[in-house]
RNA sequence: GGCCUGGUAGUUCAGUUGGUUAGAACGCUAGCCUGUCACGCUAGAGGUCGUGGGUUCGAGCCCCAUUCAGGUCGCCA
């Protein structure tokens, strides 16, 4: 028998009355009622009340503070009817304190009450992570986070694949990110890399012969966060497959997805799901290459409309219209979506018309349009009476980015976004190059897929129009999943370098590792790489990343609780030959 | 690096047109209370209004700078 308990707060029930039992926990609340007083005590399974009359032990309680650990001895009794608690386990019980230990009481004051947690500021919480986990719902969160790495072992395992670890102090890859470098003592001047990916390894381990790879893989990329990007450090299911197509490395996507999701999620997998958009179509259609499908509007080109119209600022411009229903909103929020667009998303502005119940037409370039046109419009975008149509000029990338904001917005504030469904979609053929704002070619995504049509395209296409075998998934406009065909093979590869400006000799400097490998019988391979937080997010139906991360950092990327990062000593830098040169930065000593 | 929003009691917030002693709720402290489970009642303590400067007879409020935080753009295959 353990010494600090007998049982766990979750587990006492009516038939357990009369039992002589031990219970460790935290102080969550204390109700002194004067003569008698109640203790909920709570541990990591859940919750029991303590109570007692006895004099001594009322005078002792006096002096313990909430949320602290304490270790009581005392009888299982069954509460009477009309003092049932039916909010949690073990509500029919209470157990009549004998004994209180106080293992380690609390120096008050408290930061900040453990059960409004949620409500206190975010860097509070961080700072005091350590209490801030001890709230019931944010406890659960890191629980359930377990829940859904275990489901994805096992579901990985079921379907053949081998866990591999891969170094997590290894070299600097030119994959697209800064990296974190961490100096090499024994090789001065030398640095280490943390991975961005294990992409290289997985690759490797396709050329070593292990047919279904996966890895619950810590990444690593110092870059600036987001709502729903972890900033420095987070953990993708990374999954590579030997002999494998694009179209089976989506099969086994849909598969983890439907299991996880089916299993874990707290909404519904839409009908609908999985259907492959290619790159173009969802710029086009969505204005993002993550839409969120649960949102019913798309973007019209009407680009056509005003060239022929007398409105010269949107001439030579690409035009994104959104017709919505406006039936049920006012003149003001047209100006408040105008607003919206110039202050949150920096744009120029947003012009639009409102299409009135006996269809006259009014708004700000109402005046611009011929009935002739209007008529035409009408048409393309579906709207009639009671529409209002957005529209966003620009160049064609910028018109499509920024419409795509409009339309997510306009989702939202419309209400139109169903909560209660899960739509997955695949965004696949993505570009192989793209052009750099000084008119270069470099690699649209990554340098190491497949374009299609291989080396043929390469050398005979226009480079800006050859795709990759380059696939994302998307679930509620996050993007989930991200992965490819690879390139396996060195002339492809040296061919698509050249292209974007790089020798081979660059390429061996670079990818030295992997194109040595590739010479000796490289196989096929494809894969993917779905990032857990995110997944964890949409599953629990939070917004913030932060939400399901044990420990995480704030948005400038510190860790408040660890205080990291931090200085170190003149002996530790001079151990790993660093010298710091900062200017105007306040140093402790 | 740019932009937006915010920083007032331990916590979450309010604070009118610039006006005299900066408020509320929760928490905390003390007292009362034997069936609470958001216990209740009474009283009390608690503030460099992020920081520095400026305007003004007078600044929580206006101006400038700065810092911290959240969001966002750039960035992130």
């Amino acid at each position: 028998m353990s010494e600090y308990r007998t049982h766990t707060c979750n587990e006492l029930r009516a038939e357990d009355a009369g039992k002589e039992v031990k219970l460790s926990g935290f102080v969550k609340t204390i109700r002194d009622l004067g003569g008698c007083v109640f203790i909920d005590l709570r541990d990591h399974y859940g919750i029991t009340q303590l109570t007692t009359e006895d004099p001594k032990l009322l005078e002792q309680i006096k002096g313990i503070n909430v949320e602290s650990s304490i270790t009581v001895e005392g009888t299982v009794v069954e509460r009477p009817e009309e003092n049932i608690n039916d909010k949690i386990a073990t509500g029919k019980v209470e157990v009549e304190i004998k004994n209180i230990t106080v293992q380690n009481n609390v120096m008050l004051p408290l930061p900040f009450e453990v059960e409004k947690s949620h409500e206190v500021k975010e860097d509070l919480r961080l700072q005091y992570r350590f209490l801030d986990l001890r709230n019931e719902s944010i406890h659960e969160k890191i629980v359930f986070r377990s829940k859904v790495l275990k489901t994805l072992r096992d579901k990985m395992d079921s379907m053949g694949f081998v866990e591999v670890q891969t170094p997590i102090l290894t070299s600097s890859s030119p994959e697209g990110a800064r990296d974190y470098l961490i100096p090499s003592r024994i090789h001065p001047g030398e640095f280490y890399a943390l991975p961005q990916a294990p992409q290289q390894f997985k690759q490797l381990l396709m050329i070593s012969g292990f047919d279904k790879y996966y890895q619950i893989a810590p990444c690593f990329r110092d870059e600036d966060p987001r709502a729903d990007r972890s900033p420095g450090e987070f953990y993708q299911l990374d999954f590579e497959m030997a002999f494998a197509t694009q179209e089976e490395v989506l099969a086994v996507l849909v598969e983890i997805m439907k299991h996880v999701y089916g299993t874990l999620g707290r909404a519904k997998i839409s009908e609908d799901s999985f259907q492959k958009i290619p790159y173009r179509t969802a710029m086009d259609m969505y204005g993002s290459d993550k839409p969120d499908l649960r949102n019913p509007l798309i973007l019209t080109d009407v680009t056509d409309c005003f060239a022929a119209s007398g409105f010269n600022a949107f001439k030579n411009k690409t035009v994104k219209a959104i017709a919505v229903d406006s039936s049920s909103v006012t003149r003001r929020f047209f100006d408040e979506m105008t607003e919206f667009a110039k202050t949150d998303l920096g744009m120029a502005g947003l012009a639009w018309i409102k299409i009135n119940e006996d269809g006259t037409v009014v708004g700000p370039i109402a005046k611009y349009l011929t009935e002739e046109v209007l008529k035409d419009m009408f048409e393309k975008t579906g709207a009639k009476e009671n529409y209002g149509i957005f529209f966003i000029a620009d160049q064609y990338n910028k018109a499509c980015k920024d419409a795509g904001n409009v339309r997510n917005e306009l989702g939202r504030r419309l209400g139109l976004i169903d909560n209660d469904v899960y739509k997955f979609c695949f965004i696949v053929d993505f570009p192989f190059y793209e052009e750099t704002d000084d008119g270069k070619i470099d690699f649209g995504h990554n340098p190491f897929s497949m374009p299609q049509g291989g080396l043929e395209a390469l050398e005979n296409e226009n480079p800006l129009d050859i795709l990759a075998y380059q696939y994302d998934m998307v679930c509620n406009g996050y993007e989930i999943v991200s992965g490819a065909v690879r390139n396996h093979d060195t002339q492809v590869m040296t061919k698509a370098f050249e292209i974007a400006g790089y020798s081979e000799e660059t390429v061996k400097n670079k990818f030295g590792a992997l194109y040595n490998a590739f010479k000796f019988g490289a196989p096929p391979h494809a894969g993917a790489a779905p990032g857990i937080d995110r997944m964890i997010m949409l599953l629990l139906g939070e917004t913030n990343i932060r939400e399901v991360i044990a420990f995480p950092k704030n948005s400038k990327a510190r860790d408040l609780l660890m205080q990291a990062p931090n200085y170190v000593t003149e002996e530790q830098l001079r151990d790993v030959h660093i010298k710091i040169d900062v200017k105007d930065k306040k140093k402790e000593d």
